[in-house]
DNA sequence: ATCCTCCCCTAC
DNA sequence: TAAGGTAGGGGAGGAT
């Protein structure tokens, strides 16, 4: 790998020598003397003098996998004059130890030596000078954790953070890296000028966290982030998706009394699998509406395509092939994606659009298949006894095989139903199938033959294989020094796998290298676990809001249970802990950087579905950890040991329950398809040449009927079935997280004094209060930390004292201003002089002045039509001060934005306790649509609408305030609610008036 | 041997 | 701004 030509000559005669002949005997110390001798000559034979010698005297030993990998290490520190230790003895003279992270029990075995991470040896060959191995310490963790080092660091989480960033280019570039430079090399493998330690905070995310109400209403501590969350992750639906079509599919065939999964084949049939995949899903969805686009790159993020400027963090869920090739990958961030293409087109999310096309798909599979598979929302398996076909005759030339016919039918059928293009790969097992895939991509099909795969298969990178990612990747490499399959089969033995990845995953993969897997597809399998976790927006400060928190998610899997209605034994929760060395703001805005994960496990009182008991054992544990609220990153809670709720079925019945597709509403159909008989019928009577898909005559094009036309087994009445339900049952969970938080707050007090509710507040009888101390309370005085510290000073603008000037200054119009309560007065001034020194700053920076929201820039573009950068932000600075509004629009008289908070202040006051009236609601919800849209939509389109925006803004931050303020008792849990739903009612109204004013997909949040 | 717990890895 | 979820397969190592 690292070897010189003229080190290839030395090596030869050392290999001569006494020293590499094999160790007969000695024992371990003896061969690895002989080992370190033999790297001692490979080291010495691959010696250069034109580098800096930094590393003089350094005796260095490599622990476990690193970023960079061993080899490239070993090499840097060789170039550089030190010296590496293949292994760790006592009476070697080890001075540093390289790792990426420790495990507890290295961490106590190396705890005399200097332990840094890999980014010394880097940093230190960037800059030319030996830098002091005490700022690159791996260090200890209090909490018996991981580190992460920098790049690439091999801490559960970091790794996948470090590797978005730097595999794909790692991966293209390693072979030409290789050739290059030294400090070219350090160049190319370091971003940052510091190690990660010193690595700063996302700014922009720092500065809007320095606001405690910004960081209340944006983050997890809000009461309804849940809800907004899930509606909104990509990764959320694609999980959700993935269990409701295979509960879908199972249901289906359940049904139809048709076979759950792969049927035996008679002996000497070859199993034919069709692996189908959406090319580009999301991408290829939006657009088909978006014909102009057609041709450009694009991709599907959150962030909008107006977001100027390359720092957008937001991750591309889906690119198409133009952006491909670019470079652009999934899972990048929007402004590393601009990076490689600046014109890149985004275009949203439209989950509900992914959800028809998948269920129109699913119907399809459904006609044609034997047996399904389903992988994803987008993604399935199919097995279809193409071998009765055999003798059928090709209608489509010599060159397509039935199967082919079959998959370019089916994709036409997929491509005319859905409007979108899927690949179809062919195979007789699961691995080829999918692998055919990926050469049949984009827009084709493949069938790859029995006889071609050993040598398709030879020239595979590993981890092409399904089931092989960056990690076994990286073991391979380390140890085979190949990635390659082909390489890999010569070099490894089957039992050299099971040694090192384990019995079963040892024999999987060996046998994926030779192209063997799987050739049954199971339709129906019983879920498992259940659960809901958040690793995104989690900044908690105190023990009560994450308290609140895990009271929330409780309920959420408490919900998700029950719809599925299934109860779970095992409560299980995961946390996530930012890594010491990790700046307290990730890069990416707002996510968990890098962490420590910690899971913890314990069965329930009973089998249960119950929010409060999923709660009440899940915080058990979690308490347990005793994790400072503020290192929080991720959170999840999930059941495990599932059982039906309803003991009647039996499991292999389940009912799916209301969330899932009940196709028993659906009378049967009294007649089957002739075509979808028994797959037993066409065992039975192999000799009749087509049992089963009549819309195939001999010699004729292989065409599929409409499903329409087809199916009356099962899926005639299908498609709107199907589609109502889901839409049920979205409407249902949309509404499902909130009801189910009001009965978590009731037990509290219940579970007051309860021994066995904490082992801490077992001492004293002294309910809640007492309680609240532990376990979280006491850390935090134990020690303070500089962030704590560092958030304490805020509030430097007293509300009370600030002057109009000022406020002027700080781009507030003093008027409204002094009609806003005093907490969301201070929450402007907090958030505004942010704002402000936040512009300032990068005007300095020389970077845009954006202060405006998004749907603003949009009308103030539209305005102006091409302004000058400056002059443009004037303008919208003006825009934004200036309040005056149609004055026609008011309520009870009242017209300025002053009146109305005033107005609803003593609303408020006034219905706090006996909850908000319907008809006053309604004036209020007219009022501000009104203020959106105007009195009639035709002279609302002239009106300055962002005036409007303001001020509906100004209400419902003004009405939110007052919600926040009001102290409620318990038995007033309801009735608190109430008002919560309500104003969320009216902002989901307003938001709504607001999607349909500007056209834009921005909404008012509080 | 087999179970339990705590991970780790992978996929979409 | 941004929405880094979740299920399943499996391994290591200790308890039974």
């Amino acid at each position: 790998m690292d070897q010189s030509n003229d080190g290839h000559i030395k090596k030869q005669e050392y290999m001569a020598s006494e020293a590499y002949k094999p160790n007969t005997f000695g024992g371990f110390r003896d061969y690895m003397k002989n080992k370190r001798l033999k790297l001692k000559v490979q080291e010495i034979t691959t010696s250069k003098h034109q580098y800096q010698i930094l590393f003089t005297g350094a005796n260095i030993y490599i622990n476990g996998h690193t970023n960079p990998p061993y080899g490239e290490l070993r090499r840097l520190i060789h170039l550089h004059g030190g010296e590496l230790m293949p292994y760790l003895d006592t009476k070697s003279t080890v001075t540093h130890i390289i790792a990426s992270n420790l495990t507890a029990k290295k961490r106590i075995e190396f705890k005399d030596y200097r332990v840094v991470r890999p980014e010394w040896i880097t940093e230190s060959i960037a800059q030319g000078k030996r830098l002091d191995w005490r700022d690159f310490r791996c260090s200890e963790d209090s909490t018996g954790a991981m580190n992460a080092g920098a790049l690439g660091a091999q801490s559960i989480v970091g790794q996948k953070e470090a590797l978005i960033q730097a595999e794909n280019a790692k991966k293209k570039l390693e072979d030409a890296r290789a050739a290059a430079a030294p400090l070219a090399v350090a160049a190319g493998l370091r971003n940052v000028n510091h190690p990660y330690s010193s690595r700063p905070s996302n700014s922009k995310a720092a500065q809007l966290m320095a606001s405690p109400s910004w960081r209340e209403r944006n983050t997890a501590t809000s009461d309804s982030f849940l809800q907004g969350y899930f509606t909104k992750s990509r990764l959320h639906h694609l999980s959700t998706w993935k269990s409701e079509m295979r509960e879908m599919v199972g249901q289906a065939l359940r049904e139809a009394k048709r076979e759950e999964g792969s049927v035996d084949l008679p002996v000497g049939m070859e199993r034919v699998i069709f692996h189908i995949d959406f090319d580009a899903f999301f991408v290829s969805v939006g657009l088909r509406n978006r014909p102009n686009l057609q041709n450009r790159a694009v991709v599907v993020c959150h962030a909008d395509s107006e977001t100027p400027g390359n720092s957008s963090t937001s991750e591309i869920a889906s690119c198409n092939y133009v952006a491909r090739g670019f470079g652009i990958r999934n899972g990048m961030s929007l402004g590393q994606a601009r990076r490689y293409c600046p014109s890149i087109a985004t275009i949203p999310y439209d989950f509900t659009a992914y959800n028809d096309i998948a269920i129109k798909f699913y119907t399809l599979l459904l006609t044609h298949a034997d047996a399904i598979e389903a992988v994803s929302i987008d993604e399935a398996l199919i097995d279809t006894l193409m071998t009765s076909y055999k003798d059928h005759q090709s209608s489509q030339g010599a060159s397509w095989t039935e199967e082919k016919q079959l998959a370019e039918a089916l994709r036409d059928e997929i491509r005319k139903q859905t409007g979108c293009e899927a690949s179809i790969g062919i195979g007789s097992n699961i691995l080829l199938a999918r692998l055919a895939t990926r050469k049949a991509k984009p827009g084709g099909s493949f069938q790859l033959g029995d006889d071609e795969v050993s040598e398709f298969v030879q020239k595979l990178d590993i981890d092409d294989l399904h089931g092989v990612g960056w990690s076994i990747r990286n073991k391979c490499k380390d140890i085979f020094g190949t990635c390659n399959v082909g390489e890999l089969k010569d070099k490894a033995s089957k039992s050299r796998f099971v040694a090192l990845f384990g019995d079963k995953h040892g024999v999987t993969l060996w046998e994926k290298l030779h192209g063997k897997e799987r050739d049954k597809l199971e339709s129906v399998k019983p879920r498992q676990s259940c659960g809901a976790s958040v690793n995104y927006a989690i900044r908690f400060t105190t023990e009560d809001e994450v308290k609140d928190f895990i009271r929330r998610l409780s309920a959420e899997v408490s919900n998700r249970l029950k719809a599925i209605n299934l109860v779970g034994k095992i409560c299980c929760v995961s946390l996530m802990v930012r890594s010491k060395d990790a700046p307290v703001e990730a890069p990416k805005f707002l996510g968990h950087g890098i962490c420590d994960s910690f899971n913890r496990s314990t069965p329930l009182p009973r089998l249960t579905d119950d929010s409060d008991i999923i709660f009440n054992t899940a915080w058990k544990l979690i308490s347990a950890l005793k994790v400072k609220p503020d290192h929080l990153r991720g959170m999840g809670v999930s059941l495990q040991k599932l059982e039906p709720k309803d003991m009647i079925h039996t499991p292999a019945k389940r009912d799916a329950g209301q969330s899932m597709l009940n196709f028993k509403k659906q009378e049967k159909p009294p007649e089957k398809d002739e075509s979808f008989d028994d797959h037993k019928d066409i065992r039975d009577e192999p000799e009749d040449p087509a049992p089963k898909v009549q819309a195939m005559p001999a010699g004729t094009q292989f065409v599929i009927p409409p499903i329409s036309q087809l199916d009356q087994s099962v899926l005639s009445a299908l498609p709107e079935a199907i589609r109502d339900q889901i839409l049920n049952k979205q409407a249902n969970n949309a509404n499902s997280t909130k009801p189910a938080e009001e009965p978590a707050t009731k037990p509290d007090k219940e579970r007051g004094a309860s021994p066995t509710d904490s082992p801490a507040s077992s001492v004293t009888a002294t309910p809640k209060k007492q309680r609240m101390i532990d376990p979280f309370e006491r850390m935090r005085a134990a020690s303070m930390t500089p962030t704590k510290k560092a958030k304490m000073k805020k509030g430097t603008i007293n509300p009370r004292k600030v002057t109009r000037e000022e406020l002027i200054e700080l781009e507030i119009d003093p008027d409204v201003f002094s009609a806003l309560p005093l907490d969301v007065q201070r929450e402007t001034l907090d958030q505004q002089s942010t704002l402000v020194a936040g512009k300032k700053a990068r005007f300095k920076m020389g970077r845009h002045a954006d202060d405006l929201t998004y749907a603003q820039q949009r009308i103030a573009q539209r305005k102006i039509a091409v302004p000058e950068e400056s002059e443009e932000a004037n303008q919208l600075r003006a825009i934004r001060k200036s309040h005056k509004i149609n004055s026609q629009i008011a309520i009870k008289g009242k017209s300025t934005t002053q009146e109305i908070c005033e107005l609803i202040t003593a609303w408020v006051e006034r219905f706090a306790h006996s909850g908000p009236r319907e008809r006053d609601v309604d004036r209020f919800k007219k009022f501000l649509i009104e203020c959106l849209e105007g009195l009639n939509t035709r002279k609302a389109s002239c009106d300055a609408p962002v005036d409007g925006l303001e001020r509906v803004h100004a209400v419902l931050t003004c009405w939110t305030g007052l919600l926040r303020r009001i102290e409620w008792k318990v038995e007033e849990n309801s009735t608190k609610q109430k008002w919560w739903d309500t104003l969320d009612g009216v902002r989901e109204e307003v938001n709504k008036s607001i999607q349909r004013r500007f056209g834009a997909p921005y909404s008012i949040k509080i």
